[in-house]
DNA sequence: ATACTTATTGCAACTTCTTGCAATAAGGAA
DNA sequence: TTCCTTATTGCAAGAAGTTGCAATAAGTAT
């Protein structure tokens, strides 16, 4: 029984459909244990499914994060990296030397408040990313 | 004279050059008068520069970026578009039908504080970008 | 079991973006 | 002006990501 099984009844739920190709990505997601790019996910992915392609898996990572299965991060110079929704948090990254720290999410829920008060937008609370220079790099 | 004489200055206080190639894609960035994507920041600068090159423009507007001279910002899905640095402002883009609403900047510097106090980094202060449903994707 | 619908995949061609390296030319010095 | 240094560019090859369309197969119904 491989990890990514309990996501079964969610997709039929909504009308989609289990097959190798995402159980394996399922699975990919779950034991990379965090961000992971397109072209990681393939790698590892391709273990289990020899014959998974790359479409599929840009296919599959969108479609994951379209329906709130996995979510998309930016980390960077325009780069997506997913993972699984499982805890929710933010990235602050520096623009110099990469270096990543997360950020509990209820730290930026009086923010989205507001904004959804004075927009009338519904803002996703998850995974926002922001840029600037880590305590090393601010020399 | 074209528009992007005045960052001519600039460039050379810190070491930089001035290049036709640089000057047309200032001119661009000014008159674009908004974001651009790298695609269109070729098309148009090659109005300017025939001789012009795709691998020039992307590296002359991480250059620009990196220095201050412009900003990058996502947009969706992974893509970065630019702009001169001239007004401070934050985007809300709608997932579904992709309306864009600008945010003043203002409206982000508690957070920023916040976030710099309890963590060291140095944020950029400016553009950032957060998804969500506008009013009319919400039903 | 079998047939049926259509969500999903793979292929192939394409667009977008990146990188190393040799050639060019901007800007300062002689 | 002419020479020099080296920042910047262009080329070529490749990596990363996208799209249309026909073929496949998941899940439901018969």
């Amino acid at each position: 029984m491989t990890c990514g099984s309990n996501l079964t009844e969610p997709l039929h739920a909504r009308g989609f459909r289990m097959t190798p190709q995402r159980m394996a990505i399922l699975h990919t997601l779950h034991h990379a244990g965090g961000h992971v790019s397109p072209t990681e996910v393939y790698e590892r992915a391709r273990r289990d499914q020899p014959g998974l392609t790359e479409t599929t898996v840009y296919r599959t990572l969108e479609f994951l994060a379209a329906h709130g299965f996995a979510l998309a991060a930016h980390v960077g110079n325009g780069k997506l990296v997913y993972e699984l929704t499982e805890d929710n948090h933010h990235h602050l990254i520096c623009k110099n030397c990469g270096r990543t720290v997360t950020v509990d999410y209820a730290a930026l829920t009086g923010l989205y408040e507001q904004l959804n008060a004075s927009t009338g937008y519904q803002l996703d609370s998850s995974h926002v990313t922001l840029f600037g220079l880590c305590p090393d790099c601010q020399s």
